[in-house]
DNA sequence: CCCTGATTCGC
DNA sequence: GCGAATCAGG
């Protein structure tokens, strides 16, 4: 479907109206995208209105040259585990990634410790714990991320395991954990 | 994670 | 011109 001149002015209308631009494409028949209907008010010249992401801004100081956005290239092939349960071993807060500005260097570890630290997390990066919070030397694996997941292939490997048989279990069979617990019922 | 508008860039 | 992908912020 093309931009027809009812669709533009509707688009006109509701835009200045101040729905938003996911609002208006749910309006406008045509499997619009929320892209499309932005693309399209910026390309009529509409825009402005108050935008979320519009404080920064500095008057001055624009140092950063265009990032050369490298093509993101095919992902390789998936784990492909099926994911069972995910222990999810820590939980680490997820800091705002990188400066567009690094280098496309493969590992991201601080250039000072050596280690992953917290500071390095990010969505591409592995955040499997080695070591125990709190230790001097607690970091993280650090290692390039699946894509989608949140360790890299080898952790994925760890985290997602599919449910094997019980009597084909390495260990036996029973409960990882101790049948019971102080002040638990068995259920 | 959800959302917002802004921008880029291959088509 | 179009809009998906991406960016940048809430």
């Amino acid at each position: 479907m093309s931009w027809t001149d009812e669709r533009i002015d509707q688009l006109k209308q509701l835009w200045e109206k101040g729905l938003t631009a996911s609002q208006i494409a749910e309006k406008l028949a045509g499997g619009i995208s929320r892209n499309a209907v932005i693309g399209k008010a910026h390309r009529l010249g509409l825009k402005a209105r108050p935008s979320p992401v519009k404080s920064g801004e500095s008057s001055a100081a624009e140092a950063a040259p265009a990032a050369p956005r490298p093509t993101p290239a095919a992902a390789p092939a998936a784990p492909a585990a099926s994911a069972a349960a995910a222990p999810s071993p820590v939980e680490a807060p997820r800091p705002k990634p990188a400066a567009p500005a690094a280098p496309r260097v493969v590992a991201t570890t601080t250039g000072a410790g050596g280690k992953t630290s917290l500071l390095d997390l990010s969505d591409k990066i592995c955040k499997w714990p080695i070591g125990h919070p709190g230790d001097a030397d607690f970091h993280f694996c650090g290692k390039p991320a699946q894509p989608s997941f949140p360790y890299c292939g080898e952790h994925c490997a760890v985290a997602y395991q599919a449910q094997l048989p019980r009597r084909d279990r390495p260990g036996g069979g029973g409960r990882p954990f101790p049948p019971t617990m102080p002040g638990m019922r068995p259920r």
